[in-house]
DNA sequence: AAGTCATACAACCGCCGGAAT
DNA sequence: TATTCCGGCGGTTGTATGACT
């Protein structure tokens, strides 16, 4: 078979800068996903193709949501880990625009730490309070990408404001049951949609 | 105002399972 | 049937940012 593009040359490591997630967003828009690992020479990329994948299905995919996370998806997130431990994905195909990795972040910063004092009989009165300084900052600007400084406020949440598209992509969005896997592949013919 | 600590989040790594050959 | 490749998953780490002293 054969081997991947991926060997020789020197792949980047680190952040994304916005004109990689361009370059992504760009290649994915035009040409669709196909392979990975291939894709991300075409495309410009000096990636590992498992960097594009988690780039793309982590931020830039259009649907996902940042931000703060509502009570009730804290709450879905909190009953679900009970049920089924640390099935990140699965849990995130029960929360439409979330992702397993930003799952797992919140449960490690945020409800880890609160279930562990509710485990120890805390008083109730423990409020649900979501990361404390973030504003919501989900719904509102609707400019193409951020500036370069974009570490914090996702570069695509406008983006995917306006992309509402349903994605059955890795972890998010379709209200999959518990056992199943959504495939990635099934939702690039939905990029049709994405494109226009 | 500067230094230190804690927190949040993006990204990487290694492993596994399924599909293709 | 065995092997190889790719995508997906969960765990972990690195770093930027904010809070505190």
């Amino acid at each position: 078979m054969a081997k991947s593009v991926e060997k020789t040359v020197a792949l980047r490591k680190g952040a994304w800068s916005p004109e990689e997630d361009k370059k992504l967003i760009a290649y994915v828009k035009r040409y669709g996903i196909w392979n990975w690992a291939e894709m991300a020479k075409p495309a410009g990329l000096q990636r590992s193709g498992k960097s594009c994948r988690l780039r793309w299905v982590n931020y830039l995919r259009p649907g996902i949501k940042h931000g703060n996370f509502t009570k009730e998806e804290e709450q879905t997130i909190i009953d679900l880990h009970e049920k089924i431990g640390n099935r990140w994905s699965a849990i995130a195909s029960r929360l439409p625009g979330r992702t397993d990795n930003e799952i797992k972040n919140h449960w490690h910063a945020h409800l880890r730490k609160r279930f562990k004092y509710d485990l120890n009989a805390l008083p109730e009165s423990e409020p649900l309070e979501t990361s404390s300084d973030e504003t919501n900052q989900n719904s509102s600007s609707g400019i193409d990408f951020p500036p370069a400084n974009i570490s914090r406020p996702s570069i695509l949440e406008s983006y995917s404001a306006t992309s509402t598209d349903s994605l059955p992509s890795s972890s998010s969005n379709p209200p999959v049951e518990i056992e199943e896997k959504p495939n990635i592949k099934g939702f690039i013919g939905s990029l049709d949609n994405f494109k226009a």
